[in-house]
DNA sequence: TCTGGGGTCCTAGGACCC
DNA sequence: TCTGGGGTCCTAGGACCC
């Protein structure tokens, strides 16, 4: 690194300027606890996953595996590479373990996923010593107690902490003093930044842009030409490292959705039927235990080539019905179908929920004299809505495959482990 | 032989309203 | 007769994140 690892911010002044956000991540983080599980597997390149590579571990890395990878191209890249299947489950609760230990040190913690969060230290400081003395501990104790690798950035903003955890790892403290932010950023490559992917990381460099420090000096309009409006102010913002969000409390999610790789697959009727059936229902499911219903359906269909469709409808009223959520996306797929009728295999379905509110009243069932075709769709609404709740409610005491839908029991779609879907939702909520 | 599951945010065009 | 401007909502697609 041109900068070094800064393990020293000098004496934390109190003033407003001092460095107290956090970015505290995990390295490696499934592959790290494989490897903490499994002590045959420490200092081995190993990869998380099969089809494809969930996490890599850093001797992996090394022979250029990634996360997202397919499995052959992993295994072509490195001969020695061993696969495991994963823990998802201890991955959860290490995860849950390392959150609780940031909470020892401030409650202002914003988890961002399973192995990652923000700390905003400024309250803890007469407590705990200055920032870089608290990413320390927060490192000794994770590694003592817990027993994996953690890297810690410390600077003024979110945006600019979450560069140097990234600048830290493997297992390090980077602290950007104030004042030493331009300086940092200057030779870091721009896909550093929050935003900036492979796409965009291509634009760049086709304008000769590698590093942070070329894109702070191009001007907004031309940054605005090359990567879209909206992309285009906000790089130019965190560039000029001018980045004011605050570490916060986690919203409520704003969608939900579930999906299904099918590999190749006809797309015929049954097909469609039975996995959209099953989708709509972890889909419904998941909204009616949140209490909100869905406005809006979402339907996405693959085809080979990773080529892919989406259909959406709002409707009114909100839905939260297994079968109605069922009804639309049945229609949806066949709506995007029919618009590709060149299309003989799809790949994956997946079905989503947006736009959600606090449903309507679901017990006021209209059922008295002559029911209008209104009035009777309301009280099919209904029955389906207290038909979900009492299996909701048995499945809570006795599982998900205690009781179902047909076409959903006997559907083969559950070969993805049960416990990854869970972990991949990821609510940052459900683990406070 | 391009792969897993779960999300967020942004854009652009069109419909529709005042 | 069809011109102006502004706003909201909806749909489809895409980039990006873990």
């Amino acid at each position: 690194m041109a900068h070094g690892r800064l393990a020293n911010s000098g004496p934390a002044s109190n003033s407003d300027s001092t460095a107290t956000i956090l970015h505290a991540d995990l390295d490696a983080f499934y592959a790290s606890v494989e490897q903490l599980l499994d002590p045959s597997l420490r200092d081995r390149p190993i990869a998380v996953g099969g089809g494809v590579v969930l996490a890599a571990s850093y001797e992996a890395r090394s022979f250029g595996v990634s996360a997202g990878m397919p499995g052959w191209r992993a295994r072509q890249l490195c001969p020695g590479l061993t696969f495991v299947g994963g823990h998802f489950r201890e991955y959860q609760r290490l995860g849950d373990e390392v959150i609780e230990i940031l909470g020892a040190f401030t409650p202002v913690v914003e988890r961002i996923s399973i192995d990652e969060a923000f700390l905003d230290v400024a309250g803890a400081v007469h407590l705990f010593g200055p920032p870089a003395t608290i990413a320390a501990a927060i490192r000794g104790r994770v590694r003592g107690e817990v027993g994996l690798p953690l890297s810690v950035g410390v600077a003024r903003t979110k945006h600019l902490a979450k560069v140097a955890s990234q600048v830290a790892k493997p297992d390090g403290i980077v602290v950007v003093p104030p004042g030493a932010e331009h300086a940092f950023l200057e030779h870091l490559p721009v896909g550093l930044l929050w935003g900036v992917g492979r796409v965009r990381q291509a634009q760049l460099a086709g304008a000769g842009i590698h590093t942070i420090g070329q894109l702070a000096a191009v001007d907004g309009s031309v940054l605005d030409n090359l990567v879209g409006k909206g992309a285009g102010g906000k790089l130019g913002a965190l560039a000029g490292n001018i980045d004011p969000r605050r570490v916060e409390a986690p919203r409520a999610a704003s969608s939900i959705g579930a999906q299904a790789a099918l590999g190749r697959r006809q797309a015929t009727t049954g097909l469609l039927h039975s996995t959209l059936g099953y989708l709509a229902d972890r889909v419904a499911g998941r909204l009616r235990a949140s209490g909100r219903a869905a406005r809006t359906v979402t339907v996405r269909v693959r085809f080979p080539g990773l080529r892919s469709v989406t259909r959406s409808v709002t409707v009114r009223p909100a839905i939260s019905e297994t079968l109605t959520l069922t009804e639309r996306a049945v229609e949806l797929a066949g709506t995007a179908l029919a618009q590709h009728r060149g299309e003989r295999e799809i790949t994956l379905l997946a079905v989503s929920v947006s736009n959600l509110v606090e449903p309507a009243c679901q017990l006021e069932l209209p059922l008295r004299s002559g029911a209008s075709r209104a009035r009777s769709k309301a009280a099919v609404g209904a029955s389906r809505w207290l038909v979900d709740r009492s299996m909701d409610g048995v499945r809570a005491k006795f599982g998900r495959a205690a009781v179902g839908y047909a076409t959903v029991v006997f559907s083969d779609m559950d070969r993805v482990p049960e416990a990854f879907r869970e972990l991949a939702q990821h609510d940052p909520r459900s683990s406070e």
